[in-house]
DNA sequence: CGTATTTACGTCTCTCGTAAAGATT
DNA sequence: AATCTTTACGAGAGACGTAAATACG
């Protein structure tokens, strides 16, 4: 498996939705050589033709439609993965352990973590 | 979503497995730099922490964790497409037409496409 | 004729390794 | 003291755009 190979199943994904590698281009706002060039390597790197070239008009091989199926799903379930675990952004959590002196802890500990306790419900202190 | 976000998944897997950065990067053969680059980048991608880092111990952090289990199976997935597409090597498949004239196609080509169709069964023909 | 794919070539970004510094046990 | 993480820096690889050639409708 190639260095890039999930980052190419985007823009096969794009060449078929676009049905041509100009418009795929476009899309993408990058040059059509662009395209022919991560194309290229996805097939090399599979060793399978994927898309059968004609000046007008684009055809998936068989290879090319399974490999859209299951592309559509892994380019979903990537962003999927995405946004949930930036989700925990902000968030504070886990368990904090703070070693000190009795008397210390009373006086100047506790008041600051029963407020970070109230701030960051996620938040786990032990002793 | 940046550039190598699902390269820098394995990466991740890997730091996780070997529990340490220097791990890892003797594992896939690169140096601790090339590791640290890219857990920063996916760390920045992510907005998110994903492991508390020490000399001696790395820690997950929530969002690291599940991170990690859904990045197994996001890299799992990946390379099981991978395999089951480049399958498609070496077979020849998909539809046929030829046109021509009937005495031409009775003398020259039916013996020639029954072959074909002898030696690959996924092979359609039509008229 | 207009638009599409393809490729050679120069440029430039970006990634890597080296090496040094800081941290931890 | 030994091993780890981190970062600045120079070198190298690799990706991009341009532009020309080719094919197709």
């Amino acid at each position: 498996m190639r260095p890039h190979f999930a980052e190419y199943l985007a823009t096969f994904v794009d060449v078929v939705r676009a049905g041509s590698f100009s418009g795929a281009a476009r899309r993408r706002a990058v040059t059509p050589s662009v395209i022919v060039r991560q194309i290229d390597a996805l097939e090399e790197d599979l060793g399978v033709a994927l898309l059968i070239r004609s000046t007008r008009a684009l055809t998936l091989t068989d290879a090319g439609q399974r490999l859209h199926e299951r592309a559509l799903r892994h380019l979903d379930e990537l962003a999927d993965t995405h946004a949930e675990v930036a989700a925990f952004d902000g968030s504070v959590s886990g368990m904090l352990r703070i070693a000190c002196f009795p008397t210390f802890g009373k006086r100047y500990v506790l008041p600051v973590v029963a407020a970070l306790q109230a701030e960051h419900p996620a938040l786990h202190v032990g002793s």
